[in-house]
DNA sequence: ACGACCATGTAAACAGTTACATGATTTA
DNA sequence: TAAATCATGTAACTGTTTACATGGTCGT
């Protein structure tokens, strides 16, 4: 249940059509929670028929014509209900470490290419972060929105490095077993 | 498409059955790819369709019974091609790090209590990893399986470690904000 | 023999992914 | 005017979660 409220925060920070929502989720949003044009167009659907998010007016619904979308009151209301409730923390669910683990088992053989690709693949998110970093959050400005929005930005910055760091060492690891 | 492969890997490490697996889907798999037994009973099914696993003779299949299942070698050099086969790690997809950001829009009321809530959560789980540490690695053991499974298991302290720290410092935020 | 729990399962709802369809606008 | 691409969508499939059902075993 979080795809809406995250559609819901993307359009209170700026009204957006469709398409402009995807883009928007392909950088910042989606660096933790991704979307596809599918899921976002079916998501805008029941939203708008639920009454917490309307069209702007102005515009036709023709097909290939852009909708602007704004979120109402109830809609705000409703993710200020959502952000203060309490929630679990998810269980992880990460693949490598389950192939390691099945490795153990069953043989390393190929697993090491791999390990050495997510380590690129890594390097380059954390690198990319730390360009945001840079670009848009120079020391000295620090309103609230801006220290919660940093924030954020640290914890995808501090799990690439954690990543980094794990698959070197998994990586040495793989080079004195052999 | 993990699930199976996190059943074959648990079956390779030692025969069970539909429960068993799920208690140990509970404990030590599960750190890194839960599932609930629904979801176990009907992979257990479509596995055994596949003939990738067979349930042990001198059981009867009746409701209420006992089946335990075994892994066969088709089953085996799937799990060993998944294994090395090569795989995009998946975005991250965080609920507490969504909300962060839709509280800087719609206001931070409420979610400090979570965050205190989710501190203790983590700083228990990586307790308990810690505890699973000095109690299956101790110094000196280094078997290729057992340099696999630690490395597995420093993932989850490093990440565990990670969460701890990062809440921390988001607590203070908030102190400094209010 | 009754209640608690063990063990296996079914059904339905929900969420996410992949493949494809269609009209509108831009550009060569 | 044809090709590319923009913008919105549908359909089918896969995977996950939640709620419920059913028979068996064990302790009292």
């Amino acid at each position: 249940m979080s795809l809406p409220h995250a559609i819901l925060t993307a359009l209170l920070e700026k009204p957006s059509s469709g398409l402009e929502l995807t883009r928007r989720f392909d950088r910042s949003i989606g660096y933790f929670w991704s979307a596809t044009h599918q899921q976002i167009y079916r998501e805008l659907g029941k939203l708008e028929a639920e009454g917490q998010i309307r069209a702007l007016a102005s515009e036709q619904p023709a097909r290939g014509q852009k909708k602007q979308y704004e979120v109402l009151p109830t809609g705000r209301a409703e993710l200020a209900r959502w952000t203060a409730s309490s929630q679990d923390p998810k269980p992880l669910r990460d693949t490598m470490l389950l192939r390691l683990r099945a490795a153990a088992v069953v043989g390393t053989d190929g697993i090491e290419t791999d390990l050495r690709r997510h380590l690129v693949l890594h390097q380059r998110q954390l690198a990319e972060y730390e360009e945001i970093e840079k670009r848009d959050f120079p020391p000295g400005r620090d309103s609230p929105q801006d220290r919660l929005q940093h924030l954020v930005l640290r914890a995808g910055i501090d799990l690439e490095t954690f990543w980094t760091q794990w698959l070197t060492h998994a990586i040495e690891e793989f080079a004195e077993l052999s």
